[in-house]
DNA sequence: CGATTCTTTGAAAACAGTCAATCTGTGTGG
DNA sequence: CCACACAGATTGACTGTTTTCAAAGAATCG
């Protein structure tokens, strides 16, 4: 049997949206028409504090962070973006406001790109699109209610434990000291954490 | 000169449309008869763990919160909602499984409810409806998102501050402990915190 | 290999939580 | 009106967790 080893990177959103929307392959294609591809190199920004984000911005490869910088130089990391998630500064995006975070690359990625007001014309256009974008923002904001939850409700191991059953993907690819900043716990204590947790066994 | 003294409770839900909504007169009014006003006692329960929440819930007069409770019996505040906030579970009204959560009101409220299938109704209706939903989640989203960044990269000290800045008017209604609840801390802590403070001066 | 990045470890200090007792204010019923 | 109960806030002593700082140990990459 045949296969066509290499899969051009936007086929990654065209399965994304067809899978996960109501979306028909005409809508998609037009969608995939309003935007473009962006490589980001490992360590590249995407968008840096204070400038303004002003796209969507869908991880086709690769994995993106954002984060802020405190007074004493510490980075807390608000946001892991890996393949067919979305990413962005969305307070900066709806605003027109400057950011406070930054976004950069942890690996050499690919990102599809659709600027703002493409975007919102498209909103209008494609009730389709507008739907699925709602839901989205409501499983979005969901998942970052339980964040908030689990964050008032739980020390430090418990936050690591439920981030592993969350997210397992991300243990292999994101290094522990950023997942620490995600946790907002230091590198330190989430490291004599997994040693614990791997000596009680 | 004659004033009215009594102002019908459900005027503060009309004139939040009116005032941040494109919502016009008569589309007030067709949302308004599409729900009820509920009296909610202070102590009384509006969802308990375990229900499915089916409402949205627009707070007329008192104040909400949205809390759940641990195997150890600890509360953990998540939500506060006062007079022109929104309060309920939206993992549960979206998703229509059971809550993790309880709502019950902190002082003898009155809440306006319109139950979920009417309220979809309404928003394909009326776009105007829609669309102030829409922006309506995107600035939630916002402010959990704020909430989260708050809360991994300060101390339970500066979380207070920020959230006396943030919400001066809770702290006169809320109750310390509860506070400290919704901030991941201790009673005790923030007590202390804010004899420190006052020290201070 | 050398350089860089990431992780681990140790010891001390800072921070926050626990438990129990006390204090304060409020409202209720006798 | 007082006594009492109750909820909420404070305080103290103690414990436990997490941070900090510094150094050393892996792992990765050109």
């Amino acid at each position: 049997m045949i296969r066509i080893k290499y899969t051009a990177v936007i086929e990654v959103f065209k399965t994304y949206l067809k899978t996960k929307s109501q979306l028909s392959e005409s809508e998609v294609d037009t969608i995939i028409a309003a935007g473009h591809i962006k490589k980001v190199r490992k360590r590249q920004y995407l968008l840096q504090e204070g400038d303004v984000w002003k796209y969507n911005c869908f991880v086709l490869k690769g994995c993106l962070r954002t984060y802020s910088v405190d007074e004493k130089g510490n980075e807390h990391i608000i946001h892991f973006a890996l393949e067919n998630w979305w990413a962005g500064d969305r307070a900066s995006y709806e605003s027109g406001g400057t950011s406070l975070y930054n976004i950069d690359a942890l690996e050499d990625s690919e990102v599809f790109l659709i600027a703002k007001p493409v975007f919102e014309k498209l909103c209008k256009e494609i009730p389709a699109l507008n739907d699925f974008v709602n839901a989205l923002l409501h499983r979005s904001f969901i998942a970052v209610q339980n964040r908030i939850h689990t964050n008032i409700s739980s020390s430090a191991e418990e936050k690591y434990k439920r981030f592993v059953e969350q997210y397992p993907q991300m243990l292999t690819r994101i290094p522990q000291g950023m997942i620490a900043s995600y946790l907002g716990i230091t590198k330190e204590t989430l490291s004599r954490i997994r040693n614990q947790t791997s000596k009680d066994r």
